[in-house]
DNA sequence: CGGTTAATTGATGTGGGTCAAAAGCAGTGG
DNA sequence: CCACTGCTTTTGACCCACATCAATTAACCG
């Protein structure tokens, strides 16, 4: 079995639909794919410490974070089952963000030589990784707007927002209920808040009938309104 | 003449090093290639407006930024000489941000779709773009990160230091005095502060004796106390 | 010389942090 | 079945880093 590197069904995906329902096996495949399942919570990767494999989440959550020197984590990035840990990760050994499982998940780790190489002729390939690259950019730039700029319910509605809509690419979504395993924790590592804050707002949006938030569902009663108050 | 690819002497530049020292030119050449030189403060490229070219910075500074809807700016990355204006650029036609002149400056413009075709074949090519791209998110994810964990002051010195490196990467300096051409309102919107809080701020960091900043250039006094401060 | 733009400084306000307690809610194990 | 533990969320009281508003000074320039 080869990479699905062609596949471009979700905007951002790299070959997670194939990956997605691949059954995943716990141990290496020569050395061209590995695939692993792991337990939520679970460190996937570690900062400055590098690795001969891109990685692939197949299934289940997982998200990016950066440690600071005081204790405090920045996370950059949630992700959803199809997206390359980081598309960056093609081009460099050591990535400089950890990762860590929300949920149970699977992932698929590709030999980064190979892989490379291929780029190098294959033109459907380049153009996958570039717009994951593209993709990863815009997002990195509206967050760093949205963190310098914008105030605790600006910063929360977006991020619910962008979670929002990145769901809805991948999955069929029913009565405005998206799937939600982040803690509070999660979303004030996110944005740059404390949990308390946090918890504050959420209670704020819940009573002016916004969104409704919990036992890992999101329910987006009043879409507009979130959107007027989350967008750049 | 053709645009020099390969050049690769600055960690994250492009052709800087022959367009700094190349004569620039107020008109297009062919259809390949765009010379301009423009005053202080000009808007240089609009967010969303589409170009069929490239731009590399040649001579002078320039910052590129995010406006958002309440009339505040985020300035996401500041342009050296030597610099794209975004790796990204390569891949999409309309940039996710505007761009200004800090000084007068020289840009040169590559048609996209040349460069582009030239991308697919050019080894040389491809990795001087994949450098760029590395190094253009490595600093973004750092910048999330100081933006969503870190106080006026460690934003404030981050960015000297980030500034500092850039420059010293470049030039030679002398005596630790960097030439420094931002405005207090500049770093006010590229780290998330007032401009009276970043004076306050740089008038404590002057009278401890860390750096002092006026007149366009940048004395660094105590570089190891700016790291301590300044560093993730 | 007045007019403009940048930097500084002071007084006061506030969004969000900190600290702490309480409440809800899985597990877990007797 | 209930007590115990640990984790998450909520709520209240208080505090502080930074914003806001406003006045002053300095530099520059036609």
């Amino acid at each position: 079995m080869s990479p699905c590197v062609t596949c471009t069904r979700r905007e951002s995906g790299f070959c997670g639909a194939a990956f997605r329902t691949a059954p995943p096996r716990p141990s290496t495949n020569g050395d061209q794919q590995k695939f692993a399942a792991v337990g939520a919570g679970k460190q996937l990767l570690t900062q400055g410490k590098s690795s001969d494999y891109v990685f692939v989440l197949c299934a289940g959550w997982a998200f990016r974070y950066i440690q600071v020197s005081d204790g405090g984590r920045q996370i950059d990035r949630f992700l959803l089952p199809g997206d390359l840990f980081s598309s960056l990760s093609i081009f460099e050994e050591a990535p400089h963000f950890s990762a860590k499982a929300l949920t149970t998940v699977q992932i698929c780790g590709f030999a980064r030589a190979e892989l490379r190489e291929r780029c190098f002729d294959d033109r459907e390939l380049q153009s996958v990784v570039a717009q994951s690259c593209l993709s990863d950019g815009r997002d990195a730039a509206q967050l760093i707007a949205i963190l310098g700029q914008c105030s605790a319910e600006q910063r929360i509605a977006y991020l619910l927002l962008h979670l929002m809509r990145r769901i809805a690419a991948s999955q069929v979504v029913r009565e405005r209920r998206y799937p939600f395993p982040l803690r509070q924790q999660h979303i004030a590592d996110a944005v740059g808040l404390t949990p308390v804050h946090v918890s504050r707002v959420l209670s704020l949006f819940r009573e002016r009938g916004i969104v409704a938030l919990a036992d890992g569902v999101l329910e987006v009663i009043d879409a507009p309104a979130l959107e007027r108050i989350g967008q750049l």
